[in-house]
DNA sequence: CTGAAAGCGCTAACAG
DNA sequence: CTGTTAGCGCTTTCAG
């Protein structure tokens, strides 16, 4: 027998809008008949149905989490700062993981409609905004972390990516490199890094080459494969910044496999400070993102977006700080 | 205006009987209406109330992934593949991180019951039994991944760990390694790897010496930890066998920094294979779990269970396999 | 303070 | 083939 709000209602020998008042802590309820009510919901081992109550207009309690891939070590730490806060307020998480496949996006944009969540938060590159534009036009509250989409007005939480990949492009030029490559993935977070990679270079008077640029996609093989053709050209740079840990992680693999002297030959910096970057020899110098606040801020604005829509839009830069390690040294 | 089955009735022209059986393809629909129907969902956006739909008897299509830990990059891989399968086959997946700590997972179940779940699947330790007991006795479909709970009677998927531990520790042996130490977590998976370490080096006519057994948590800094511990003893080991990545890591860490060369004075092996493996230098030899058969296994075998539950459970172990990479050689 | 009753959006008989 | 109707478990007025 399924036990529901009406059978407590009959173990306490209340009415079942009593019971529902003390679960919901609403409306005057004498101490006493609170205590008979929890009693029999103990005795009964009650657990009221969140979706009978969604329908009846309360929220449903449930948060999506759009991420391009759980599996990666970055997105992971999102992940699990975003689940500690929101459970802490009792929000529950589902995930998906999109692949950044505009396909993928659209079904599970679908299926957390379906759902009713009360709120979204993406990661997912978006490349198709229109998308995700319908959805927040529909009215469900959403904000950004970790990723940008200029045109949409929406909450938005990420690192200041430009002071990053200052503050990455600068030790590197600090350290006396010149021929300074990198390599980026096409996500929006990292035109920032590259614009600023563009500009510490100008500022101090070096010409970008071309070559020295190269994009791609956010895995080891990737890294590895662009580090190779680098390290193979003509003229071979003497540092690369790689725009996350992954691709660090490849160019790493990729000197050694050149049996290039590191830091010596070759100084890598990467970007995310993931676990990765303490497990690399020599451990990487990184520029590393308050994961930990960035979740907590992206909840706790989702939040704030749930109870009353405020007419204006925030958009936070949290500061990115660099961790010298011993992947970076001087020419 | 909020859209409903009644919205899209009208502006199709039919009953919402009709529009409800053309969404669940359920009875018999003349095409033209079908079509109708579409059309009418189509231009209103229409996106069926899951809450409703299981509020009377139809399956939520949720289920619960309970996890120590998404930021530790096994369970990560753990998650990404049942994800991906469960939608797959339709199922949205409700992530919980907890730690092993038996508070959390009280709550998460709380939480998870009160969403009506359709199953579970957990990698959570359960230290407390009895919790996730309750639980399957509501009659709650659940499958245990990479974690094994003996006093249960529920489907189960883990890598054959007592193989896998005898993997590990033979290669070693077979390297002429003969004081080999272990390091392990506190968690049943890891038990019959340690019990496979103890039968090898029995067989192999070597006493174990009980200074070589550390018991610990899984993390880096705890691997670190303990191999100091263990490289700083009178009679060192000249091989550990670490019971997963990130341990070995940390050993990796301690050895480089007591300034031993690798794998000449030391040899590791971890287990897992995650990220992590490729990116330590030198590159970690490892036993590999297939975690993407594991975790479609596992929401094959859930999915079975809700449908109808067999008598009996299954309890599957899936083969592990030794990589050999660059952390290891002959003493 | 407590109970009765209406109805959320949907599915599943049952009638026609 | 299609429409009508009775709830699913819960919240929320509104009376008492």
């Amino acid at each position: 027998m399924k036990i529901t709000i009406r059978s407590v209602a009959e173990e306490a020998g209340v009415s079942i809008g009593t019971v529902s008042k003390v679960i919901n802590d609403s409306g005057k309820i004498s101490e006493k008949t609170r205590k008979k009510v929890f009693q029999a919901m103990q005795k009964l081992n009650y657990k009221p149905d969140a979706a009978a109550a969604s329908l009846r207009g309360k929220r449903t309690k449930l948060i999506g989490l759009l991420v391009p891939d759980i599996s990666n070590p970055f997105y992971a730490g999102i992940a699990r700062s975003i689940e500690d806060r929101s459970h802490e307020v009792g929000l529950n998480v589902m995930l998906c993981s999109t692949d950044n496949n505009t396909e993928k996006e659209k079904n599970y944009l679908a299926l957390l409609t379906s759902q009713r969540v009360d709120g979204l938060v993406v990661a997912s590159a978006f490349r198709s905004t229109v998308l995700l534009q319908e959805t927040i036009e529909q009215g469900i509250p959403s904000v950004l972390i970790a990723s940008e989409i200029p045109q949409l007005s929406i909450n938005t939480v990420t690192v200041d990516d430009y002071k990053g990949g200052y503050l990455a492009t600068s030790h590197l030029l600090d350290l006396g490199h010149k021929d300074i490559a990198i390599i980026y993935e096409n996500v929006r977070s990292n035109e920032p890094r590259l614009a600023a990679y563009r500009d510490s270079l100008r500022e101090a008077g070096i010409d970008v080459n071309p070559e020295y640029i190269m994009k791609t996609e956010a895995t080891i093989l990737k890294g590895y494969e662009c580090a190779k053709k680098l390290l193979l050209l003509e003229e071979k740079p003497t540092a690369i910044f790689a725009c996350n840990d992954l691709l660090a992680a490849g160019v790493i693999q990729a000197a050694k496999e050149l049996e290039l002297d590191l830091p010596r030959e070759l100084s890598v910096v990467g970007f995310d400070n993931t676990v990765l970057s303490t497990t690399t020899a020599p451990m990487l110098t990184t520029v590393s993102q308050p994961i930990k606040q960035m979740g907590a801020k992206v909840v706790n604005l989702l939040l704030q977006e749930m109870e009353e829509s405020k007419g204006y839009k925030e958009r936070l830069l949290m500061a990115p700080e660099l961790i010298v390690r011993q992947s970076t040294a001087s020419v």
